[in-house]
DNA sequence: TAGGATGGATCAGAAAAAATCATCCTTGGT
DNA sequence: ACCAAGGATGATTTTTTCTGATCCATCCTA
């Protein structure tokens, strides 16, 4: 069965909620006459009467008093849904696994507990730089390459660079007797299973492609990759500001101090659709994720080369 | 919020569920560019993109994920609301209580073992002549003045008449040495909490208007009056047809034989819009209606006054 | 018991919405 | 490189919808 005219079922379903067309006109600010039209029509296309017409005003027929708490339900349906998907009161903001857990994450109750009428929902999940365009996400905050090209709308801020270095416990550093790039044949490493360059472009940039990396252990995502390396596990592409803890600890330690080289994924950044400035609670939540980037990035920059 | 553009909607919904702008345009008997449109305005209105266009086709984004099952539902409530208002396909026969307790519903299993796919949908309520107009309810069996005018379109078919005459148990009649009418003074004149007329009728008929009856007993239908006046309680103003059995049985007696007179509410009949003749189950319904009335009617019209 | 008020129905014309047709654009596949 | 697929778009036409005026029946009130 196909589905009535739609608009005539509003009309209908208005007339029968208020018990009468004027009302229901003015509802949906049109004439009596456009009601009364919409209702003929969908008695018609039913073959059904709804109203019946009373000397004073209509009353519903059977028929009538029975479509009429499924429309209004309907209604309702669409409302609602409608209403979610235009509600713009929380801020949805992306971030992948590894920057999520071990640097945002961390801070945001800070954020939460300063601004508890700001509703952030995060989202911990890859969205690559490529695919941000504001709609499904507010703010994406991730790897991004600031100079490559993009809609004019989209700005981007940088949050700290992502710069790849080796990095192993101190114990594998000793047995494993890793003084040289050349010392890594052989030794396990470990990556993540997701199609990134973290090995490769290290590898290129020093020159050194022959080393074979499918051998060395798979981790789902980086954090892990990270928590196996602590455990002697082998040697991984960190990230100076991802591993700075680690590093700082000293439960971390790089082979080759100094070896180290932007990834060619770009910088952490925070991407977002400059009409995003309109909304007040973004700007705050912008302004602290600069604040916190700007003490975290600094901590990377000053401090010497962790060996 | 005011509700979104219905056909937008439903031009979304389609091409949401079919991923695509030409299976929805196809579905809807509509043109590509139309469904095209639709989306774009819908999407102004919500102020939320819902498609990302891709390289090739589109691709729903958060927001259109989230509304498409929302739409969904509210046009399948839609679609159901309808179907059922619209289904034609079981008899909704309306039957007042005393009538439908003590004549239609004790041959109706007879009915539908006969005809086991006509579904015939009893209520059992007061319906009244006026009332009827074949909308809420296909046929409406109860008193009805033949005479009356009427629209057109609808039938009228006697059942039976409905025949005035007082009646009480024969332990009563004894008791209470009830002879003539006049005897019925003080004596607890049996009536139903309804708005009928039938001991008004009678006792206007026989010029009788004297007897007051405000002190009998009151019963809220006919069929429990009857019970109370077998039990030998007071009078009732009993019918020839509803009655039928008890004078039979000798259960009740006419205190005043012959002394009876035509209810104002007039016959017993049926009444349909013409239109149902076009249903085969229905003429099959009315068909035999006619057949146990003309066989109940014959016995109460042949059958000498009961003493 | 007339006259005004209420509430719906209806008609012709006006306005708005929707659909179409033709064409354009981007992109992916061969 | 070219073609096909799939959507976007502009101008135009068709369809739908709304309006404003008027009609009609009935109820209410004086």
């Amino acid at each position: 069965m196909r589905l009535p005219p739609l608009n005539a079922l509003r009309a209908f379903e208005a007339a029968a909620r208020h018990g009468g067309y004027i009302d229901a006109a003015d509802e949906l600010h049109v004439t009596r006459g456009a009601i009364s039209r919409h209702v003929k029509t969908l008695e018609e296309h039913l073959g059904v009467t709804l109203f019946r017409r009373a000397s004073r005003g209509v009353e519903l027929t059977r028929a009538g008093r029975d479509l009429l708490p499924a429309l209004t339900k309907a209604f309702k349906v669409i409302e609602e849904g409608a209403a979610r998907v235009t509600d713009r009161s929380e801020l949805r903001v992306i971030c992948p696994p590894a920057l999520s857990v071990r640097w945002l994450l961390p801070s945001l109750p800070e954020f939460r507990a300063a601004h508890p009428d700001v509703r952030i929902k995060l989202t911990t999940d890859f969205h690559g730089d490529h695919a941000f365009d504001g709609t499904d996400y507010d703010i994406s905050i991730g790897c991004a390459n600031p100079s490559n090209q993009r809609p004019s709308d989209i700005r981007v801020e940088p949050v700290a660079p992502y710069t790849l270095v080796p990095a192993c416990s101190p114990g594998l550093l000793e047995s494993a007797r890793i003084r040289t790039p050349e010392d890594l044949v052989g030794v396990n490493l470990i990556r993540e299973d997701y199609p990134g360059s973290d090995w490769p472009d290290w590898l290129k940039h020093f020159r050194m492609d022959h080393l074979d990396l499918e051998q060395g252990d798979v981790f789902p995502n980086f954090d892990l990759a990270i928590r196996a390396a602590i455990m002697g596990t082998g040697v991984i592409m960190g990230d100076l500001f991802l591993c700075r803890e680690e590093f700082e600890k000293g439960i971390l330690v790089q082979p080759f101090p100094g070896m180290s080289c932007e990834s060619s994924w770009g910088w952490y950044c925070v991407l977002y659709p400059a009409a995003l400035l309109d909304n007040p609670s973004a700007v705050l939540f912008l302004d602290w994720v600069n604040e916190i980037a700007a003490r975290d990035r600094q901590a990377v920059l000053t401090n010497p080369p962790y060996a």
